[in-house]
DNA sequence: TATGAATGAGACTTCATTCAT
DNA sequence: AATGAATGAAGTCTCATTCAT
């Protein structure tokens, strides 16, 4: 009898294991934000124990930062950015829009988790904070670089503007969303807001080239 | 020994210690958001025991949905809405506009609790989330009432829309404004919004009466 | 216009408030024993604020002997022993067992409080276990005093046993009763039980006589 | 240093734990009832830090029910039941409440504590109450059965009022003790117990008899 | 790779009681 | 005769985290 190990239905899988957590914690995190995301709801939720979760995540604010590294990528590749295509300005930036808000509408943990983090002001910042607001820079910088190709009359400090303010109202639209329920078409909302900052764009370059 | 009002240990005050348990929730909620107000911090920051809390208010919920009710009248009666003043409707949505960014810049607890509210999904909802919604639909409602004076070209249905958007925006630069700190001119950035919403009500207008 | 007191709905009567404090915590403390009874349930359920009941009561302990007093008078009162009625042993003995029955049906607060507080451990005694193990020995002694008429051939010591046994029987049915509900006839469990303590009797009285 | 056991902090050992919080759970409650007993006070006596109990017991209520059917089963191995021994039947009962009486003086904590939960009435009832109940249910029937064999003359009905009648003879006798103390010789009280309700039960067939 | 058990700190809330009015 | 307000102690329970295995 080669003491074969009989029982290794569920071999260690140490990848396994993390994403389960992941996904727990995404789920209970994007619903109730930082100080309502319990480990031992994630425990709950995920079926392993509080103290396996400590083997793969230093601590709570370990944790809650790797959702938002993950729910970040998820949300980009969600995204689908048009690339290069054709079409007149307005058509490109309606596309990006409707695309976004259709990722939001998907999945809207990462965002809403990451509103609820900005908004806290604690005395000590959380690592999920600083994650998000810098992923928030990168998203802002490569909106930035698309506006700036399409609008090539914009300078910089009017692209920055542009872009500041087409992430606001996003942002703005996705809380209303968040708050009326599924009844909001947020595409169609989307797609007028993506009118509105072409107009902006229009009206931000007359205002450069008179100055 | 002339009756010299001694204040033996204390004079019960009802009211004042009220206000003083608000002022300290207020604060302290609208940094941290629902869970991350304890009764012992408000407690602390008060100076009253936090037995003598649960005198004032049934429980923290209580306490909550009371700091929502208040800062929402202290922001309404901030923003002194401009009344049946004179001017284009450019200037008056962007004299609006102004005064809720100085508002919103003077006291910001209202809002950022009150997004962090919403932004929360719990099993069973904090009485001060429903009376944020609340409030927020009659704000909708009034600015609504202003907007189909000054656009008399739009239908129900657009003037909803309108108002829809350019809260939207509002929340969205709030929301910039808390992320990026004081450097950001909130002021600027609400005229702006002013004079894009303006110009999307003149769009509206045309769409519906093309169709 | 002679100022007549015009608020006097209710002008203050010490003794009208004492007996609804009394009601309601006669009610809770026969539900729920010396430490399910707080003062904030009693006044709750009496309309005075907590702080009239110390006015009327001492302290906790004051307030929950006055019920057990109290109750035990109208227990006693509604007992309505049947004197030096006629009959024989027997049915004098059943007589008073089924009027005891009915009285412990109608109001079986005082006796359920009375053996939770007996059946208690704790390290300070409180006033009401005292007051009803006074009143209980009261009882066994008017008890014992009927036994020796109505079984003259017992000596004090067979006495003592049997009015132990009868009482011990009909605290065990009480329980019996409270357990299992308003379906079982607690009359016709006590007439048994006077029979058999009956039987008793005679049986001691025969070994006392042989002995 | 050979490695001797250095028990370094505490070394994890649940089935102990567990034992030991609930050897103190059952004296604390045995002797103060269920709000009687405070988490801390087990905490306390059992030397474990009230979290800890935590770990065992997902909250008091489940802890009070655990320590109902403990000791429930260990007054059940010490009452050991005397089997199909010889004698007359009151030889048998008498031998049989002989043994009842001393299990109830060595351990009186599971019925103590039994009969608190069994008057209390709360708004939602402990489980613990459920289970003291329940495994009451359960001696009533094996005394029942019991009872059928010592006496095939009574009938279900005539057997059910006898169990019944024993049953609340003893509960009262207990409490007798409990109230009295240590002078009172328990066991003799059982065994004229055990002789009255003998003659009942030959009453009983009688009367069932000539019926 | 994982986990059962433990733990101190702190969460919310209720407690009995007092005191000035 | 009564009460609004206050208060320290204690209640149950959850928290994030650690550690030995």
């Amino acid at each position: 009898m080669t003491s074969a190990p009989t029982t290794r239905k569920k071999r260690a899988n140490g990848v396994e294991s993390r994403q389960r957590i992941l996904d727990a914690a995404v789920e209970i995190a994007g619903e109730r934000g930082y100080d309502g995301t319990s480990i031992a709801a994630v425990s709950a939720k995920c079926g392993l124990p509080a103290s396996s979760i400590y083997w793969h995540f230093k601590d709570k604010d370990d944790l809650i930062a790797a959702v938002i590294e993950r729910s970040f990528e998820a949300w980009l590749t969600a995204v689908e950015l048009p690339g290069e295509e054709a079409g007149t300005p307005l058509e490109r930036v309606t596309a990006m829009a409707a695309n976004v808000a259709k990722s939001l509408v998907d999945a809207p943990d990462f965002l809403r988790l990451g509103l609820m983090l900005a908004l806290e002001r604690r005395p000590t910042e959380p690592r999920g904070r600083t994650v998000f607001l810098q992923v928030r820079d990168i998203t802002h910088r490569k909106i930035a670089e698309v506006a700036a190709t399409l609008f090539p009359a914009l300078d910089e400090a009017a692209v920055d503007t542009l872009t500041t303010y087409a992430i606001a109202g996003a942002d703005g639209l996705f809380v209303h969303r968040e708050v009326k329920g599924d009844t909001v078409d947020l595409v169609a909302l989307f797609e007028l807001h993506a009118q509105v900052v072409h107009d902006a764009a229009a009206r931000l370059a007359k205002e450069r080239q008179e100055a």
